[in-house]
DNA sequence: CTGAAAGCGCTAACAG
DNA sequence: CTGTTAGCGCTTTCAG
């Protein structure tokens, strides 16, 4: 480490060759007489050498890196500001979203870099950060649907692409979810398992995702009679699910089946049905949505709409080197299908 | 987008000064006259300047990117490797890392890249990465006790510093939590309310904070009359918890304690002890280790030892600059203290 | 306090 | 198939 790196010069003279020809041996371009390469490789080994990838992303302008970035819409005070980087992390969503990012980015030989942009001030970071070139693009994923990220980036001219369709049109490609239809498979299988007083906990309003969710799951209840479903809004969180069902529990005692927005919430209901004697699903029914790790480990195991969410991420990061790779130059959809799990809570 | 970015040459046209001008007020090194300054800024906001970092990086020999990476120990399959990642990210301490980590690097305006080293291959990767000048220092977090990246990153004389004292001595900074202590406190708060027929779910024994919180809680128990304590080995998730639980229980049927390595664990634990009729903590109580999220959303709520992650976090984050900036040499630890947090399970 | 000039280490034409 | 030659955009002595 006290020693100066080796650089391509170094290598070159050790093998008695010229730079251009190291440097296609270590770039893999053939063109290279087997001889040559295999002493270039020797001398490469000789010397220890890595390739100086500042060096090389200036004159390649990449640096093979693309930044994931969870944004939010307001302001946040300083204070909670690592509060939002704690709770985002801690979501089992996002677990899953890193685990099908880097499934892809990895084989390319690209990583993550973490960025959370909850303050406009961070939004500018962001997008300052890609500008230098510190990142080749960006993959985002909203937590409110007013987000100003997107329409920055996208202005810009910078290459992203994001989770979920944006609330306002703008020139970026995206993956989603069908998420009116997954309101529409939580309501016919409660239905379905002949439920009728039923009840939901939707997600934040301001999310683009939980309106469709609810949207789609009146819809049907409405189709079959249902004029009027007691909705009480939720935040995602268990305990969020906690209050929302407490709430319900007080104004409807009689309930038989509730839709949650999500697993968490989902969780949460249970625990409150169960510290209320209810038993799930004998007395009540519970239908989930994201089919996230605590669907299994939820007692009893949550029946929910599962959301592809790696393979989501993962087509996202497809979706980004593409565009970087310039393959791909207009901004295009992916819309994936949710599908039933039915597990033990309905 | 379309057209070239501008350079500092552009900048320097615009303000008509120098290019190092212009790199002094971007760099707001003093020395340059406040009209000049002002002038330059002007010229600045007016292109729309932004520098760029690979230019920067190469001869600065600085990325401001650090590598947060999750090692492990032997290869895994190539299936398992999303898995590995996956499974990562969805425990609730790595939030909590994160969390910390962010919290001090972005006032340094540095990032952290997320890398997963569950293989010698990735963990060969990791090194590249460090040695190409990717980034400059590297935050890793061990799986394993007998994780080779310490001593690889070591041995390259790469910046790093490490979650928990290396099982093998490395000479690098690491930070750690006195793990003995934390054992020794479950241990007394179940003796101190009573608990007399106690057993333990320890974590994987291949990881030495698990072999560190089994021992204190051992010490503790022998101390005070206890030789035996019935111990199943988990693997710090809910699952292995529940698995435990269930042997125990089974073999153990007027158990009245249990200590569990950490949360997760405690809530598998919780819930068998539920599904076979005993009250917590009226008939058993339960003891978990982390204060992580899970155990305020555990039902009970977990009397828990805390482990301060985001603390410990944060001071891994602020050795690795120190150790980059050149501030610090020589390797140092930081070991933090263990508390109890009294909730309803104990 | 400011400008000129020398690279940082690498890739990519362009010759040969 | 290989070598020569330009830069990529920025920081940093070193003069002035």
């Amino acid at each position: 480490m006290s020693r100066q790196a080796p650089t391509l010069e170094d290598v070159a003279r050790e093998a008695g060759v010229s730079r251009a020809t190291v440097s296609r041996v270590v770039n893999g371009v053939r063109n290279v007489d087997p001889a040559i390469q295999e002493s270039v490789r020797q001398a490469i080994s000789r010397t220890g050498y890595a390739p100086n990838q500042a060096a090389r992303s200036l004159v390649t302008r990449r640096t093979e890196t693309v930044a994931l970035v969870v944004s939010g819409a307001g302001d946040v005070s300083e204070e909670e500001r690592n509060a939002f980087a704690a709770r985002v992390v801690a979501d089992p969503f996002f677990g899953r979203v890193v685990s099908g990012v880097v499934g892809q980015l990895r084989p390319r030989s690209m990583h993550p870099v973490l960025m959370f942009a909850e303050t406009d001030e961070a939004r500018q970071e962001v997008v300052t950060y890609l500008r230098q070139g510190s990142a080749d693009g960006a993959l985002v994923v909203s937590t409110h649907a007013d987000d100003p990220l997107p329409a920055l980036l996208a202005a810009a001219g910078l290459p992203a692409v994001l989770f979920a369709r944006p609330a306002r049109p703008v020139a970026l490609s995206y993956v989603d979810l069908a998420h009116r239809d997954g309101g529409r498979l939580a309501a016919e299988h409660l239905l379905g398992r002949g439920c009728r007083r039923i009840v939901t906990v939707s997600g934040p309003l301001a999310v683009t995702a939980s309106q469709e969710r609810l949207a789609g799951f009146r819809d049907t209840m409405a189709r079959h009679g249902h004029a009027y479903v007691p909705l009480v809004q939720g935040g995602f969180t268990v305990d969020s699910g906690v209050a929302a069902m407490t709430e319900l529990l007080a104004e409807h005692p009689d309930v038989d089946g509730v839709f949650a927005a999500n697993d968490l919430m989902a969780q949460g209901i249970c625990q409150v049905l169960r510290e209320h004697g209810r038993r799930v699903p004998h007395d009540v029914a519970v239908v989930g949505f994201d089919d996230s790790s605590v669907a299994v480990t939820c007692r009893p195991p949550l029946t929910t709409v599962r959301q592809p969410v790696e393979d989501m991420a993962a087509a996202m990061a497809r979706l980004l080197a593409e565009h970087i790779g310039g393959v791909r130059t207009e901004p295009t959809s992916i819309i994936f299908d949710p599908e039933l799990v039915v597990r033990e809570s309905a």
